[in-house]
DNA sequence: CTGTATCCAACCCGATACTG
DNA sequence: CAGTATCGGGTTGGATACAG
C-alpha cells in the first residue's frame, strides 16, 4: 500500500531528493562497491582476503574501489610495515549505517522478486513477437 | 551507533545480500532512473512533461530509461490513440515502495554530508602533496 | 603481500537527424 | 506529440605484466 510516501508538499523534496539519491549511488553504484562494503562490514579484512571473498574482482578494480571508498570515508586503511606488507581495511561507522540502510532495498527486492520477474516476462513476450506480420 | 546491523549469524546474508542490492542498483543505478521515478511518483506524466521536468535528459535516454523501467514493472505506459498521440506513464505500487526505501538513503546522505566532505578533503590533501620528496 | 601501469573492449550516454 | 536511427566520444572495467 505504501501509504502515500510523505506528501509534505515539497519542503525540499522532489528534485533535491533525486539529486541526493544520485550522490549516494555515485558512491556505491559501482560494480564492486557493495561487495567490498559487505565483506568489510564483518570486521577488518586484508587485501588478499577481499580479493578472494569478493568473487570475480580483479586486482585493479579492487584497488580502485578501495581507494574510492576510503576517500569517501567509508573505509579506513591501515598499513603494518612488516616484512611481508600487511594492510587492513575496516568499515567506518557511517559505512555500517549505510549498510543498514541498504537492507531496506534488499527487503524491497525480495518482497517483489516474483512481481518483477513476471513483469519482465510479460514485457519481453509482448515485445518479441513476430517483428513482421 | 548503528547497533550492529543485525548479527543473525548469516542466515542468508553476506554474499547474497550484496547480490540482491546489486540487482536493485542495476535497475535504478542509471543516470536518469531516479529522476524519472521521482517525477512519475507524483502522478501520471506525459512524455514531454518528463522531458522538461527531468532537467538535462535527452530524448533518446528518456525513451531508453522509460522502456527499462517499464520492463521491470516500475512504470506503466498507456497510449491514447488520439490525433496528436498522447502517452502517459505512471508509477506502479512497487515503484512507490521503492521510492520510500530510497528515502532512507537520502537521510543517510544528509546526516553524514559533512563527514563525507571532510573525509574527501583530508584524503585529497593527503594524496596531493609533493609527489616527489 | 599489496599494489601500479598499460592496453583494450564494452558500454553508457549525448548530439543530431528523421518519422508516424 | 512521441518516438526511432545512427554516429561518436567518454568512462568503466577486464587482462596482463611489472614492482616495492
Amino acid at each position: 500500500m505504501s501509504q502515500g510516501h510523505s506528501d509534505v508538499s515539497e519542503l525540499v523534496t522532489a528534485e533535491d531528493q533525486a539529486c541526493t539519491v544520485r550522490q549516494v549511488l555515485d558512491r556505491v553504484g559501482g560494480k564492486w562497491s557493495i561487495g567490498i562494503l559487505v565483506a568489510a562490514s564483518k570486521g577488518p579484512v586484508r587485501f588478499t582476503e577481499l580479493e578472494r571473498s569478493v568473487e570475480g574482482i580483479s586486482r585493479r578494480m579492487l584497488t580502485l574501489t578501495l581507494r574510492q571508498l576510503e576517500r569517501d570515508g567509508l573505509l579506513v586503511r591501515t598499513v603494518y610495515p612488516t616484512v611481508p606488507p600487511k594492510v587492513e581495511y575496516r568499515a567506518t561507522e557511517i559505512a555500517l549505517e549505510l549498510y543498514d540502510s541498504l537492507v531496506t532495498l534488499t527487503t524491497w527486492a525480495e518482497r517483489h522478486r516474483a512481481t518483477i520477474a513476471a513483469a519482465r516476462e510479460a514485457y519481453d513476450r509482448e515485445h518479441t513477437l513476430t517483428p513482421v506480420s
